[in-house]
DNA sequence: GATAAGATACTGACTGGTCGGTATGTGAAC
DNA sequence: GTTCACATACCGACCAGTCAGTATCTTATC
């Protein structure tokens, strides 16, 4: 008996916990990477015991899964965000563009994270369907773009879509990766229209 | 006193001894990730014990950074490999993207490695400066092809060459995260020839 | 509205195991 | 008999995960 009726303060305040024992990770995984981040580190900035910790995870690995998922999620919303239909095609690859790398470029744990999760897509067959699957929204969101903008005849119809969707996400993570790298001499808000006008120029009609 | 006056037996040695702990800690590595990956693990792959190691390096963090200087001038060597001058600006292209995809394909500890030495370079800022000076490198090559081009009248004279090296080097770059977080998706064998076409494309005058 | 009973959220000392690095030994070459 | 190249045994630090204990809430009973 004595069943818990009302235990919405107590859930508000686990979900609390759990956030800040989040924040704290993912600082802390950015900064030192997943083998090198502790246990110890990552309650200490969040003000917490160990033991809560092992309240809310089951283990390292599970708060790494947990703080994937919530990346990519937040990742996507980001890329998804702006993003209008009914306008030209090359303003929406413009948002898209300084969204994604607004998004990098104000968020220092951005780039070190990622590296951190491709890392483990090398040895971790479940991180590497995750990103996988990622990549595969943003082709769809992408694909969706084109396609329209193929039936409006405001696009060559004489390129593979797939094709395009392809090399531009891998310019963009390219040119994240060189400005992660080399700051000095890629900066992400100088790409962002010279990017935009080669693709219109790459995509217009004859 | 006792001077030993020949000591190439001895050095052949030596390096020989070198040579196999680095192949084995390159496997290591790139299995396991720097941090996960253990001196004890690379010495029974390599067939010596962990006194070997110690004298032909200093610490784990030594070895590292002698892994990433080799791997990088090996990486130079197979992106100048094949360059012509004399030939057409899209023969150079064609030959220096199927150089490097296919030496991204045919060794598997490629992109495992590299994820790990970009994780890297977040944290430790000689890292980051060495891979900063490699993406240098390739863009100076890459700068050197474009320029000949244009001065041969075989090329637009109405753009940015930094900016076309940048974006070049992100695409290969990025193709290469694809294709390895998704390997059915993104076939870099498929890739050579819409890239080398569409680069062609673009930089051909009017 | 006082109090007992029990659930929940968290604490922090402890352990078992791992691993980088070292100290010392050994056999071969000269 | 000295030096070089390597082997072996060991140490100490670190750290993920455990668990018995505590503080604080909610509910039930009077």
């Amino acid at each position: 008996m004595a069943a818990v009726l009302n235990d919405a303060p107590r859930r508000r305040r686990r979900e609390e916990t759990r956030t800040r024992l989040m924040e704290a990770a993912i600082r802390v995984f950015a900064g030192a990477g997943f083998e090198r981040a502790t246990v110890d580190e990552i309650v200490r900035q969040a003000g917490f015991s160990k033991g809560a910790f092992y309240v809310h995870f089951e283990s390292k690995d599970d708060l790494f899964r947990a703080m994937l998922e919530e990346r990519i999620s937040h990742q996507l919303e980001a890329f998804r965000q702006g993003v209008d239909q009914t306008l030209p095609l090359t303003d929406n690859v413009r948002t898209i563009l300084s969204g994604v790398f607004g998004l990098v470029r104000n968020d220092p744990q951005w780039a070190p994270l990622f590296l951190e999760f491709g890392a483990h897509a090398a040895r971790n067959d479940g991180v590497r369907q995750q990103l996988a699957t990622m990549y595969e929204r943003w082709r769809e969101i992408l694909t969706d773009i084109l396609i329209r903008s193929r039936e409006a005849g405001r696009m060559r119809k004489d390129l593979d879509i797939t094709f395009i969707t392809m090399v531009l996400i891998a310019a963009v993570e390219g040119c994240i990766l060189q400005s992660h790298v080399a700051p000095e001499t890629v900066r992400l808000d100088k790409m962002v229209e010279p990017l935009t006008l080669t693709l219109a120029e790459w995509l217009a009609p004859e």
